[in-house]
DNA sequence: TTACAAAATTGAAACGGGTCATTTGGGAAC
DNA sequence: GTTCCCAAATGACCCGTTTCAATTTTGTAA
């Protein structure tokens, strides 16, 4: 690797260190002429600015964290890759890690960025306990925005969603289609705060409707496909089968739809199912999901411009974007028919 | 953020700089008592260990970085978080940086790179007339291996598969369906090697069965899912329709089905359709998405393990991995009645 | 044209926070 | 007493940034 350093270009071109230092960082403050020599001896020898170096001497790093639970989900990675796009614009690097919902990992990964002094870091979410760990890294200095929820602290700059909110929306949603017997397959709620705020929001849509919370409808499964798939199995062999399900994620809708279509259950006349997160396929499912739309590219893009902010004014300035969420009716639920009301 | 030095842990346990640098390295180097006073004294002021002034005194970074075209699309997320993984397990970070097939951009990330003297990097396949740059970047030292294709150069270290003989395995399999008249949706070839390949092993397939290479079935597009739409209901109103689409990569062939669906075409009864990667979506399309599988998450593995072993090794020696790749026969795809065939 | 303040350039040297090759100090073994 | 060996200390880096002061230039009024 180019092991050329800026003393030896200063050297080369009969200037001091300094010089050099400045024609790189701040080109304006030197004379046109000493600039242009500069420039050509680094370009004769091929010179690479040492980022590390800098970043020790400047203590400060361009580098920023992310923690995702995982690449393999598209709504994650959307978000990531909104990230990853301001990052680059803004002459960041951004370093990637994911939790996979395990506490023991996302401690590394922590660890690891306040080892390595970035700039901010952004995290999804929470896993339960983890929070005060998180106010105490903010406390000590570390710029940080929590995505993809809303909280309730003022301490803490956040751009999110309100879960519960959505939530409570897409199953009043169903249950204006007239149904009264709806099954819920969720993420793991048990780890994560936030989708425990989906579950809550779907237990308080019932509850304002006078329907019965029925825990053998609920399912706790990983947001994969196949756990998708066989929480719907599940459901479709209960002595009596929910009219209605709501997936709490598109990755389980997608695996409920294809448990249905296996069982030769038909979307939506049969039964009906809606997701959540609007992920690029939903649309293109058959039939097309009917879920809640997160923005989840904006999630990202505004995570790091509030990031931005913390890190250049160096301020405490808490931001907090609570974005807006909407049901996306296509084609996978109906609405139920009088007869089936009443035997209900 | 913690604002305390090795020099200050020194100075707190009365011993000197290097016995706390050693305690923290390589701890059997120091006497049990001195070691356990150091950690002590660490502990209570929360020292917390500076990995870039580490990584600049050491001359080398523990850093890799990754370039994958989007983080959008759940082929390259899937070898991502691979990646990821793997050097989580090994202390590596990553930073992550996606081009989105353009070469401006590619072009910056990789310079980023250089300038943070990162430990190796690891691409994704090749954008024209990037090569030569590589096996610069390559010459000056930097470790890197480049993935999601088979090269042909002896000097690159590789870990992917072939494309050209995949393409022409699945299209072959179309062809023993008795398709004649294949459509063909294809990634950015004029763009980028790798799916140039798959465009000829296409082309080389329908040749060696004395079929006709008819370009106006071919079409270029995005890997998106709308651009897969698109392309197929351009398919469909052809004058006279392929009975057979090979969509040369999942995203696309997705898309291609909602485009049917839409058109009132069923899958497979009037028209097949098959596609490429076997992301995990494939599985639990409507229909089943016949495709050919790629060892995404394993080309991430072993594209690590590879660049560990440069870094560790420090040495120039190459390693290449095909990977075989395989036909997966689901649902999307039917033979053609005899009667058919005589009409062609 | 000269004088002098103000602005523009440049340089020296002190960091920033570690790593590591080499040296030193003692106590144990012979 | 001499030789070894282990634990710890020294001090020279790694490669930039930045403060402060010195040196030039430039601008402008006299």
């Amino acid at each position: 690797m180019a092991k050329i350093t800026m003393a030896e270009i200063s050297k080369m071109a009969g200037v001091s260190l300094a010089t050099v230092s400045r024609t790189i960082q701040s080109p304006h403050l030197v004379r046109k002429e000493t600039r242009e020599r500069i420039n050509q001896v680094m370009e004769k020898v091929n010179y690479v600015y040492h980022a590390t170096a800098g970043d020790l001497s400047r203590m400060r790093s361009s580098i920023i964290g992310v923690i995702i639970p995982t690449a393999k989900s598209l709504v994650f990675s959307s978000t990531l890759q909104a990230i990853q796009e301001a990052a680059q614009q803004n002459n960041f690097s951004l370093v990637a890690g994911s939790s996979k919902y395990d506490i023991e990992t996302e401690l590394r990964l922590l660890q690891q960025f306040k080892e390595r002094r970035l700039a901010g870091i952004i995290l999804t979410g929470f896993v339960f306990g983890q929070k005060d760990l998180i106010k105490e890294l903010v406390k000590g200095g570390m710029s940080c925005v929590v995505i993809w929820d809303k909280l309730d602290d003022p301490d803490l700059s956040y751009v999110g969603f309100d879960n519960f909110k959505a939530t409570y929306m897409i199953t009043e949603y169903l249950i204006s289609l007239r149904h009264k017997h709806i099954g819920l397959i969720v993420g793991p709620y048990t780890k994560v705060e936030r989708v425990k705020r989906r579950l809550e929001g779907f237990k308080a849509a019932l509850k304002d409707h006078g329907l019965r919370y029925d825990p053998s409808l609920v399912i706790e499964k990983e947001p994969t496909l196949i756990d998708g798939k066989e929480a719907m199995s599940r459901l479709l062999s209960l002595p009596v089968r929910p009219t209605a399900v709501l997936a709490a994620s598109d990755t389980l809708a997608v695996g409920a739809l294809a448990a249905a279509r296996d069982m030769k259950v038909r979307i939506p006349e049969d039964i009906s199912i809606a997701g959540f997160d609007d992920i690029e396929v939903a649309a293109y499912c058959n039939p097309p999901l009917t879920t809640v739309r997160v923005p989840a590219y904006e999630i990202g893009q505004i995570a790091f411009k509030i990031l931005l902010d913390m890190i250049n004014n160096n301020s405490d300035q808490i931001q907090q974007y609570c974005l807006d969420t909407s049901v996306i009716i296509r084609g996978s639920c109906r609405e139920l028919d009088y007869d089936v009301i009443t035997k209900s």
